[in-house]
DNA sequence: TATTTTTTGTTTCAAATGAAACTAAATATT
DNA sequence: AATATTTAGTTTCATTTGAAACAAAAAATA
C-alpha cells in the first residue's frame, strides 16, 4: 500500500512539473498561455473545429474554451465562421497570422520535447508512447 | 512533426482525464479537494515536513500549500508545531483525526487505482512506473 | 558583531476559474 | 405541428489562484 507509488497522484506531479516549465517559456517567447497552446494545437491538427469538439479533445472546462477561443480570435490569430449544420456552433480554423505563430512555436515545443525524450532509451520511448494511447482509450 | 504525439501536451491531458473524475469523488465522499489530497499525502508518509520539504515534494505553489495547510488544520486534520531549528518555519503532521481519516481514503484511492491497472497486463505495469520514476529523476 | 542577502512563509490584490443560470437553436415527444 | 427536452455556447458571480509585496528569521559577508 504505497502511496508514494499512486498513480494518479505520481501522474498530476509528473503533469505539473512539465507544463510548469513549459508555461512561463510560451508566455515570455509567444505571449500565450496554456489553455491557448492547448486550443492552438487542436486548430492547428483540425480544419473546421466547434467548441465542443475542442472540449472532448482537450478535457477543458467549456467555459474556459469559450474565453480562450475568444481571446485568440481578439488577438487576431483564429478566424470564427458560421457553422453550416448548427447555428448555435461555430467553426473555428487559425488564419494566416495563426498558422505564422504555430509555424514558430512548434519547432521550439519539439526542441523542448526532444531534450526530454533524448534522455530516454528506444524502447522506454516506445513505451511511453503506447501507455498514453492505452490511457486514452480506456479514459474514453 | 506530429503534435497529437507532443508529449507535454498528452501527458496534461491525460493527467486532467484521471483527475477530473477523481476530485469530484474525494470532494463529495470525503469533502477534501485535490490540493489537500495531495497535502494529507504527503503527510501520511513523512512525519514531520515543513511547506516548504512540500513544495518540493508535491511541485505545488507555496501560497497554495500555505493555505491548503492552514485550511487542513482549521479542519483538525494535521497538528503544527514550532520547529526545531528555524523560527520561521513549522512542522507539520496528521493528527489521530488526520489518520483516520487517511485510513479511509486510502483504500477507496486504491481500488480506483486498481480499476485503472487492471486493465494493463504485467508488462505495461512495470514499465509504466519505472517510466514515472526516470521522468521523476529526469526533472530534478 | 553589524550589515546585507537569502530563505521561509503569509497577506494582498488582480486575474483565472468554473458552477449555475441563461440564451438560442436543435432534437424528441406528444 | 405544437410543446418539451436536450444541446451548444455565453454570461454572471463567487471562489480559487498565484505574482508581488511583505514580515521575520537565518545565513552570508563585511
Amino acid at each position: 500500500m504505497d502511496l508514494n507509488q499512486f498513480l494518479p497522484y505520481q501522474l498530476s506531479i509528473l503533469s505539473l512539473k512539465i507544463s510548469n516549465g513549459i508555461a512561463e517559456h510560451y508566455q515570455d517567447q509567444f505571449g500565450i498561455n496554456i489553455s491557448e497552446w492547448r486550443v492552438l494545437v487542436i486548430l492547428y491538427k483540425n480544419p473546421d473545429v466547434t467548441a465542443k469538439r475542442i472540449a472532448q479533445l482537450t478535457q477543458m472546462d467549456k467555459v474556459r474554451i469559450s474565453r480562450t477561443l475568444k481571446t485568440l480570435v481578439q488577438k487576431g490569430y483564429v478566424a470564427q465562421r458560421p457553422h453550416p449544420l448548427d447555428a448555435r456552433a461555430k467553426n473555428y480554423e487559425l488564419n494566416d497570422r495563426g498558422q505564422y505563430l504555430m509555424r514558430a512555436v512548434i519547432p521550439d515545443a519539439l526542441r523542448y520535447e526532444e531534450e526530454l525524450l533524448s534522455q530516454l532509451t528506444s524502447d522506454e520511448r516506445d513505451q511511453l508512447s503506447h501507455l498514453i494511447g492505452k490511457f486514452n482509450r480506456i479514459l474514453k
